[in-house]
DNA sequence: TCTCCTCGAGATCT
DNA sequence: CTCGAGGAGA
């Protein structure tokens, strides 16, 4: 969010968005550490290249205790021209002329820190802002405060992405830390919710989301439901591996035994009764699930592969499918050669699939 | 059957 | 960002 200007010297510029990989950023990792620093960050909005942090919070836990913490309001680094254009100008709660949050920072330079929707949000206003420290000396203090702990927080990368970027543009070190994601926990141990949002999540574990949406009330929340989560963990799972397992890259497959007909009477002259048939590529209006469970209902045949039991291959479109060789699939080629080789197979194409189905 | 890759869809952070 | 679907290759 926010306007793509920046105003320097009394004239305002464009900011490129610059492209940084942040080749020392820290892992996401799948960990229950008892020692750790909960961080959250507070800023005037999404994007981490067109906005600014405004507040930093850090809780440190040591044997499941928080122990110390570190909070700061950050002068923003970016900031908005008074009246300038913004693409949110439409949506009503973005602005509100009347309210004092949205008086410009100051008559003389004329532009803002927070829109007021912030404001409304975080309760931190412009005038705050003025008389906040400034990053070159509250980063140096944060990151000195979580020194090489695990961080943890919710949707951390978020927050991680703000901080390592106002490191690397403070000139001030490195945020190398690895951190723990309480999202990616509570999609795990809690599937059933529809939202997993720190509210959400807050009120599953029962942890009071009273004074939320400033960083160290936040920090306070991911912490209790962190340990919450984490002694839900050692009840349901008998050693770690096990829940780190729930995370582990698995390449889920249609299994097509699974699919079974849903009728019992076949048409015998229909053109896939009795015929086995394979997809290959995108089939576009219907997905492969449906179209397989299509061709078992009229008495056909599927499988995953192309063997000298294949009938029928059908190809849909390799438009958006980038590891395919030289537009042709392995199973096309491979359906190629059976044909030459004399075995009846035929290659259809996905519209003249639905024809004949 | 397993792993790695790429893509699109959907969700979360302020 | 994460995750699922599906192609490729071992």
């Amino acid at each position: 969010m926010g306007l793509k200007l920046e105003i320097k010297d009394g004239y305002y510029r464009y900011i490129e968005p610059e492209i940084t990989d942040r080749e020392y950023k820290g892992k996401s990792i799948i960990e229950i550490p008892d020692d750790y620093t909960v961080i959250d960050i507070e800023t005037t909005g999404y994007d981490c290249v067109y906005d600014s942090i405004i507040e930093i919070s850090a809780l440190r836990v040591r044997d499941k205790q928080a122990v110390d913490s570190f909070s700061s309001l950050v002068k923003p680094t970016k900031f908005f021209e008074f009246g300038s254009y913004d693409k949110r100008a439409d949506e009503d709660d973005y602005y509100d002329d009347s309210s004092p949050a949205f008086r410009p920072l100051s008559s003389t330079t004329g532009y803002y820190y927070v829109l007021d929707f912030i404001t409304k949000l975080t309760g931190i206003t412009n005038e705050m802002l003025d008389d906040a420290p400034e990053p070159r000396d509250v980063i140096p203090e944060f990151l000195s405060f979580v020194g090489n702990d695990i961080l943890v927080g919710h949707n951390t990368n978020f927050d991680i992405n703000f901080l390592y970027d106002a490191a690397l543009s403070e000139n001030c070190g490195t945020l190398k830390n690895n951190f723990v994601d309480t999202l990616r926990f509570s999609r795990k141990l809690f599937p059933d919710m529809d939202h997993h949002r720190l509210s959400d999540t807050a009120a599953k574990c029962a942890v009071s989301y009273e004074n939320a949406h400033r960083a160290l009330s936040d920090c306070k929340i991911t912490f209790e439901c962190f340990e919450k989560m984490k002694s839900i963990i050692s009840e349901r799972y008998s050693d770690i591996s096990q829940f780190k397992r729930l995370f582990r890259y698995v390449g889920k497959r249609i299994d097509c035994s699974t699919i079974t007909a849903q009728t019992g009477e076949f048409d015998e002259d229909h053109p896939f009764y009795n015929k086995t048939v394979v997809f290959t590529g995108d089939l576009g209006t219907m997905s492969r699930k449906e179209a397989m469970q299509l061709v078992v209902n009229v008495g056909g045949l599927i499988s995953d592969n192309v063997t000298r039991k294949t009938n029928y291959l059908v190809v849909g479109s390799f438009d958006f499918i980038k590891s395919v060789k030289g537009n042709k699939s392995t199973k096309m080629k491979k359906a190629e050669e059976l044909i030459l080789g004399g075995y009846d197979l035929k290659i259809i194409s996905d519209k003249t699939f639905f024809e004949l189905i």
